[in-house]
DNA sequence: AATTCTACCAACCGCGGATTC
DNA sequence: TGAATCCGCGGTTGGTAGAAT
């Protein structure tokens, strides 16, 4: 692999940028363009290798750069992504128009772990600090974002298989009594796709049907309302926006007889479940068998999900996570205990859900599962 | 007032994928 | 086909300002 020549030439300037350099790159890619940044200096007239030049630019003379302190909700979401796409600067930054890679990352390094520490969630696993000593034994199945709320939490939860864990053959999903059996032979995926299904459950009435044979789209759960409903998927995402738009204002209600509980089994072992203000792993799987890492899931595609689009703006900015309690190591916001906070389309009683972040009320409870890319 | 500590942030460095020759 | 080069990314370093001692 070459190496930057420019690196090595004698007499460039390093260090600080003055404003007559930073006057002089600005005026030539305005004018210009950068083109190819090794020949940037030179037809600029500086004496900076174009890679200096380039994070220059793309760090501080950007024209389209939001200067200043990140908002509550710039930090919440630096959070919640920071959960998903770990030490991805560069794909975090994508979701923060104004924001770069390096300022988030600078603000995560120096402020916001810290904060996150303070609340009692370690921040590179995201799990509450007391839990992360006694995780020696992994589930075979965990949540990929480690946010332990309860089931009803409108996060994205990426469920995945450890690697270092033997594959199931099967996985089972039940929600308060409705199980989906799944074979791996159904959730098997072109190898690009590693193999992962998702599904949404958007309420939990009786008849909630389960749609499988929709190419590229997985296994969803759809609303009793619009049971007929097929998906099909425009944009290999799993979930067509004509979907999204119009389960909107009624993913957030239940029965009241329906308790929302989600547990997951694979090979006839339940390892995952999580209920309303609970979290547990009953998983105590000791096979040694090895698996490869696997990419869990197509990042750009995810990311095309309400989620974080960024016109999804909460009502009330607010931390996305809530105290952890220390006697129990949960992640628990008691404001939702028995009511109901979405006060439209509220036709019957509601099963009170935990909201535990900012867009509880804008979000598809979406759940994800992903598995090796050899199934 | 001087020194040390801490936080912040701009910039550098090295790696690796993609592209070009 | 393989070397050279470009480009982007993430980790790290070093300078600076303000707070603490």
């Amino acid at each position: 692999m070459g190496r930057h020549s420019c690196c090595y030439k004698q007499k460039l300037r390093k260090g600080l940028w003055s404003p007559e350099e930073d006057e002089k790159l600005l005026n030539y890619i305005t004018k210009h363009g950068h083109g190819c940044w090794s020949s940037v200096p030179k037809l600029a007239g500086l004496q900076r290798c174009g890679k200096s030049c380039r994070l220059r630019w793309i760090n501080y003379l950007r024209p389209d750069l939001k200067r200043g302190a990140f908002s509550q909700q710039e930090e919440n979401l630096i959070i919640e992504l920071h959960a998903v796409l770990g030490n991805r600067w560069s794909q975090i930054a994508a979701q923060l128009p104004g924001r770069t890679d390096n300022e988030i990352k600078n603000l995560w390094n120096s402020c916001l772990k810290k904060k996150l520490r303070q609340k009692g969630i370690d921040p590179n696993t995201h799990k509450p600090l007391c839990e992360v000593e006694n995780d020696k034994e992994k589930p075979l199945i965990t949540n990929k974002t480690n946010q332990k709320a309860s089931v009803s939490s409108n996060e994205v939860m990426n469920l995945v298989i450890e690697p270092s864990k033997p594959k199931p053959t099967t996985a089972s999903i039940s929600i308060e009594g409705y199980p989906l059996e799944v074979s791996t032979s159904s959730i098997n995926r072109s190898s690009d796709m590693s193999g992962y299904f998702s599904f949404q459950h958007l309420n939990y009435e009786p008849n909630m049907v389960i749609s499988e044979n929709i190419p590229n789209a997985s296994i969803c759960f759809t609303p009793t309302s619009n049971s007929s409903q097929i998906m099909s998927d425009t944009n290999n995402s799993g979930i067509t926006s004509t979907m999204l738009h119009s389960v909107s204002t009624s993913i957030f209600q239940t029965p009241t007889n329906v308790k929302p509980t989600v547990s997951i089994s694979s090979d006839g072992v339940q390892n995952w479940e999580a209920s309303n203000n609970n979290f547990s792993s009953n998983i105590n799987n000791t096979n040694n068998s090895t698996l490869p890492l696997q990419e869990e899931m197509k990042w750009c595609e995810y990311l095309n999900t309400p989620f974080l689009m960024q016109n999804q703006q909460p009502s009330q900015p607010q931390s996305i996570y809530n105290e952890v309690k220390p006697e129990t190591g949960f992640i628990t916001d008691e404001s939702c205990g028995t009511s109901w906070h979405h006060q439209q389309n509220q036709q019957q009683p509601q099963q009170a859900f935990q909201l535990s972040d900012i867009y509880s009320k804008d979000l598809l409870q979406r759940f994800s599962v992903a598995f090796g890319q050899t199934l």
